[in-house]
Order: structure tokens, then C-alpha cells, then sequence
RNA sequence: GCUGGUGUAGCUCAGCUGGUAGAGCAGCUGAUUUGUAAUCAGCAGGUCGGGGGUUCGAAUCCGUCCACCAGCUCCA
């Protein structure tokens, strides 16, 4: 706790001498300061400058830094009046505009950094610059942002430093980025044949062959889930008359994320629209039959793809596309089951997640400025969310962020950790109590008469695309027996242990063990590389001895060797790991 | 959409201040028949992201569009 109040401090203190640095460089004239944070790796500063910064700039920046570092001056904490302090700032606009922000009675503080540079600041802070003489630091990136998160307003220039206490701890974060970035799905996706993306659909992945194995064993594991549940899964249409689209509000809410596809007529009758979103499909199956109160829960599921129109720079490999399949699912239930439901919720995603040795916790968003429908539904709709998040996680172990709930409900979104300690947002489940009143959805109760269900919306994987992202970059690209794209690659030793290899083959196509076998005439450490290219799993070596012997050869991921195994027990094997789904793969006999 | 950057063969990259493109790997062909991650030789492969402009001449300079990358904003 200690280590990470020195670290905050020390973090937010360097970032007061990169803007000192920046305006010394600059000339205080010629610089617009805005804010100036700590953050996981380091600190950012935003500032408003005449040119824009390039990488030539960063070590006469960095050089600037040490030299004020070195000058050992005294941090001055001073306590001012609103007037006093906007009278300092009157020539910085940022600094102004958040003084005047600041509530009446506030107490501002200024720190004073030697003579010449003072910043607007709650601290705390250190008392002499050279308590940062030995922290390492180094420039990250610059970039652009915006004053205050909003789009619509100035774009300053954020350089973001890495700053930690020691030059070892430094060096080690910046080998686990270099890490990150050999992980990236973007590169190893392309070069194991997984997906690749085309300059005529942006943003929409070819899935090849190799991927979209992945891709079934991944999503067959998730049937096999659901169905153990009571989801039922459907299959729907595509695009849909801009008559479906108002009624369910995506028209007005939602049209930017829509690709639409306009027609003939003046009235937009024949305008329809692609699906960004799967619940008005959901939603017509649940009412082609009259429901009762002893049917709900209903769960209609649905894996179709669906697009959203992105703007252009938010794309970002596998993480964010505008096609996409959503591991969906809509479920119509009394309230009272609500909590219950979530529930069971959960525990398919702890099953879901486990499976792969991810860890999430969940955070709730509350109604967006957006919102549609009633405002004491939505209340209602976020305090049974709370209820429950309250029950299952306690009061406050959880994180609320106001107003990022969908349109139509507040939800309750996981945030799921990798293997090196990155957060992603992945799946969400949505209470809804809109669309049930737009399309007048109804069942009958036990009394007899009209009730109106609640909605749930969840994709717990959030999308199959994202996911597999996240996946690759996990296990970099090394994966789990049973969904690798091919779990067994068969090298015959020459072309005459071509017959034998076609008797594994066959045996392996009866067990269900996805294999690649090469019979071609290539000398065999040909053959092992691009299996091993591809990380495969297993590489089996097929030889006179192996064929003699009814035996395989195992060449083992991270190239252990298991030689002249019983074909039976490998079959046992793969099949073994099939079943349990484990993550480690199996490299010893017995 | 915004800021900055990138775009040369399937992949990784050379190509200096303008003089119509080069390597390694992959591919194909042939030889080799090999016991666990690169056998040898030969061949083929590029409207230098697209379409404009400047110039006697553009991969190289200028504007524009497209795609991608790092962020911002937005999001599964």
C-alpha cells in the first residue's frame, strides 16, 4: 500500500516536470496545459502546442526532464483563493476553465515547482525534485485527445511517459509490452491462416479454414453449455424493413451503427436495414405463440451476424469489426425470476471462462443521456441490478460506471483478465424493460390475465470474434488441445508410409481428432516445420517401425518426444483431452 | 470522425539528395528419399495502395481518396 501511495505520487509529481519541461522548450506563451494524471504504467500531459511533436522530439524532451530533475528544486504547496488563482492562470484557458468548474467553497491548492512553474493541483506531491532523481522514465507515444473526454471540443496533444521507481522495473515492463505486442492476434491470426481482412470490407474478417475450426470448437463448446441451461438457439434473417427498425427504437437510436440499404419508394416502405443487434428477431419468435407464466423462463438464443457501422478509425483487428457473431441470447421472464436468472448467468460464465483460466469481474452501467422509455423503469431496472450484484459480489466490490447503459437498459458488463494482466471488456448481460412495451409483448399469468415479461439480453464470450482475439493473444497462439484449429499433424516418414498414415488418419477422422496430414514426397523435417509453424499440438512421425508396430511418434508442442506410442493410446489421449476440455496438454504416458 | 504515422513480390524488408525496382523466406520445376524446426539447383513472381498533379523523367516531390497502425471519441 505504501509502495503504491510512492508510486501514485511520484507518478503525478514527474508529470508536473514533463510540463515544466514542455513549456521551458516551448516558451510559457506559446503553451496551453490541461491536465496531467498518473496511470497504470506511468503519466500522461495534454497540452495545446504550436507544432505537433514527433519521435525526434522525445529525447530532447526526456533530456530537458533530467536536467530540471537535476536542479533540485522545492515543491511549494500553496493554498489560494478563487481569485488569486484564476489572476495566476489568466493566460491559460484549460487551467481557468477548471478553477471556475471547482464548487463554491472549494479549497484550491497550487504547487510551485521551483521559481517559474506553478500547476493548478490537488496533490499530493513531493517536497524536492530530487526525490525523482533516480525514478526511470521514458517517453511512450504522443497522441492526439480530446479537452475533457469530448469529442467536440479542442484535440490537444497527450505524451504518455513510462515512469517506474527503478531502471530494472522499467526495463521489465517495457519486455512485458515488446511481449504484448508478439502476442498481437493481429499478426499471429494472419500467419497461422486463422482470418485475414480484406481492403474491400473493412473491418469484416475472413474467417479460413484453420480459424473457423477454432472457431466450431469454440462455439460447439458453448451449445453444449446452453443446452445443458434450456436455451433454445434460432437462426434469422439478415436485413429487415425499416418498419421493424422504429418499432424497436434502433431508427432513432441506433441508425449511425446501421448499414441500410434504401429502396424505390418515397415513404422508405422498401428501406431495409442489415441487423446490428439480434433481439428483434428474439422478440417475433417469442410472440408467434401465446405464452404462459408456467413457459418462462424463454431463452432464445442466436449466433447470427450481425454488423455495425464503426467510424473509421475505431477498428482494430478481431477486438473491434463491423461483422460480427455475438454469443446472444434473449430471455423473456417474470421479475421475480430475474435474480435468479442472472444468476445462473454467471455460473455459465464462470464454467466459460474457467475453461480458459480467465478471471472477469463485473461492473454495472447505469441509463445513458440517450435513454428511451420511462425514467422510473429505469430506476427500477438499475436497483435490481444492484440488488443482485450486491448479493453476489457485496456493496462497493464492484464498479458503476454512470450513464454507459445501452438505450434501452442498464447493464452489467464483464471485464475479463488476461493471461499478462490486460482488462478487456467482453460480455454483457442487459436488463431491458423497453422493448417488451414497444412491441406490447405479453403472457398470461396465473390469474388469467395480460402481463407484460421482462427482457434479458447477454453475450457472455460478448462476441465470437472478440473472444478469439483474446484467446489468441492468451495462449499466443499456442492453444488448448481441444480447440486448436488442427490438434494432430500427421508426417508420413517417405511417401510408402503413405498407406500406414492413411489408417491413422482414419481412425483419428472416427474419433472426431482434427488432423493435417502431408503425403507429399517432402523430406519429413520439411513437413514437421509447418506443422510446427502452426503450433500444432501434436505432431505425429509415421515409420517403418511405427507401422510395423501399429504406433505413433509423438513430437510434443515445446518439442518433448513420446516415441512409438500404442495408436490406441494415443487415440485415448487426444480423446481424453477432447472430453475435459483441459488446458494442459498431456506429454507423459499413464 | 479527430491527431500523428505507415503502405515496395504471398511474408519480412533494401532502394541515399527524382533517372521506369532488389534480397531472404514462401511458391513452382527438377534432382535428392532423408527418423523429429530450413537438402541442392533452376524458374517464376511487383500497374511500388488507387486515381491526379509538378517534371524531359516520379517508388522517391505535392495535394486527394482508400486501407492499416498508435491513441482520442465510441463500442461486443
Amino acid at each position: 500500500m505504501e509502495k503504491e501511495k510512492f508510486l501514485e505520487e511520484y507518478r503525478h509529481s514527474m508529470s508536473h516536470i514533463l510540463a515544466k519541461a514542455i513549456i521551458e522548450m516551448f516558451g510559457k506563451e506559446n503553451v496551453q496545459y490541461a491536465i496531467g494524471p498518473q496511470i497504470a504504467d506511468g503519466f500522461y500531459y495534454d497540452f495545446l502546442l504550436p507544432r505537433p511533436l514527433t519521435k525526434e522530439d522525445f529525447p530532447v524532451i526526456e533530456a530537458k526532464m533530467k536536467e530540471i530533475l537535476k536542479r533540485k528544486e522545492a515543491w511549494e504547496r500553496i493554498e489560494v483563493s478563487r481569485d488569486e488563482a484564476l489572476k495566476l492562470f489568466k493566460d491559460q484557458k484549460f487551467k481557468t476553465e477548471l478553477i471556475n468548474d471547482l464548487p463554491e467553497g472549494e479549497l484550491i491548492t497550487i504547487y510551485k515547482t521551483g521559481d517559474d512553474f506553478t500547476d493548478l493541483c490537488a496533490g499530493p506531491h513531493i517536497d524536492n525534485s530530487q526525490e525523482l532523481l533516480s525514478v526511470a522514465f521514458q517517453i511512450k507515444s504522443v497522441s492526439g485527445s480530446y479537452w475533457r473526454g469530448d469529442e467536440k471540443r479542442e484535440q490537444l496533444q497527450r505524451i504518455y511517459v513510462y515512469a517506474f521507481p527503478s531502471a530494472q522495473e522499467l526495463k521489465a515492463h517495457l519486455q512485458l509490452v515488446k511481449e504484448a505486442m508478439e502476442r498481437d492476434h493481429k499478426k499471429i491470426g494472419p500467419q497461422q491462416d486463422l482470418f485475414y481482412f480484406d481492403e474491400t470490407a473493412p473491418g469484416m474478417p475472413y474467417w479460413l479454414p484453420r480459424g473457423w475450426k477454432l472457431f466450431n470448437a469454440l462455439l460447439g463448446f458453448w451449445r453444449e453449455i446452453h443446452e445443458i441451461h434450456g436455451y433454445n438457439e434460432i437462426a434469422a434473417p439478415q436485413i429487415q424493413k425499416k418498419e421493424l427498425w422504429v418499432t424497436s427504437g434502433h431508427w432513432d437510436h441506433y441508425q449511425d451503427g446501421m448499414f441500410i440499404l434504401p429502396g424505390e419508394e418515397e415513404d422508405g416502405s422498401d428501406t431495409y436495414a442489415v441487423k446490428p443487434m439480434n433481439c428483434p428477431n428474439s422478440i417475433k419468435v417469442y410472440q408467434r405463440k401465446q405464452r404462459s407464466y408456467k413457459d418462462l423462463p424463454i431463452r432464445i438464443s442466436q449466433v447470427d451476424v450481425i454488423h455495425r457501422k464503426e467510424k473509421s478509425g475505431e477498428l482494430n483487428g478481431l477486438f473491434r469489426v463491423q461483422m460480427f457473431r455475438q454469443d446472444d441470447d434473449h430471455t423473456f421472464l417474470m421479475e421475480d425470476q430475474i435474480e435468479a436468472e442472472i444468476a445462473d448467468i454467471m455460473d455459465i460464465t464462470t464454467k466459460l471462462y474457467g475453461t480458459f483460466g480467465l478471471t472477469y469481474k463485473p461492473e454495472l452501467s447505469t441509463r445513458p443521456d440517450d435513454y428511451m422509455g420511462d425514467i422510473e423503469v429505469w430506476n427500477q431496472a438499475e436497483a435490481s441490478l444492484k440488488k443482485i450484484l450486491d448479493k453476489m459480489y457485496g456493496e462497493g466490490n464492484y464498479e458503476i460506471n454512470e450513464g454507459d447503459g445501452a438505450f434501452y437498459g442498464p447493464k452489467i458488463d464483464l471485464i475479463m483478465t488476461d493471461a499478462i494482466g490486460r482488462q478487456w471488456q467482453m460480455g454483457t448481460i442487459q436488463l431491458d424493460f423497453q422493448l417488451p412495451l414497444n412491441f406490447d409483448l405479453e403472457y398470461i399469468g396465473a390469474d388469467g390475465a395480460k402481463h407484460r415479461p421482462v427482457m434479458l439480453h447477454r453475450a457472455l464470450f460478448g462476441s465470437m470474434e472478440r473472444f478469439i482475439g483474446i484467446l489468441i493473444e492468451n495462449f499466443k497462439g499456442a492453444f488448448p488441445f481441444w480447440v486448436s484449429p488442427v490438434q494432430v499433424g500427421v508426417v508420413p516418414i517417405r511417401v510408402e508410409h503413405n498407406e500406414y498414415a492413411k489408417k491413422v488418419c482414419e481412425v483419428l477422422r472416427k474419433n472426431g481428432i482434427r488432423f493435417e496430414v502431408d503425403y507429399s514426397d517432402k523430406n519429413m523435417k520439411e513437413k514437421i516445420k509447418v506443422c510446427k509453424n502452426y503450433k500444432d499440438p501434436y505432431v505425429i512421425v509415421l515409420g517403418d517401425k511405427e507401422a510395423a508396430e501399429n504406433t505413433v511418434s509423438i513430437n510434443i508442442r515445446g518439442n518433448k518426444q513420446l516415441n512409438n506410442v500404442p495408436l490406441d493410446k494415443f487415440i485415448e489421449m487426444c480423446n481424453e483431452m477432447n472430453a475435459s476440455r483441459t488446458m494442459d496438454l498431456i506429454e507423459t504416458l499413464d
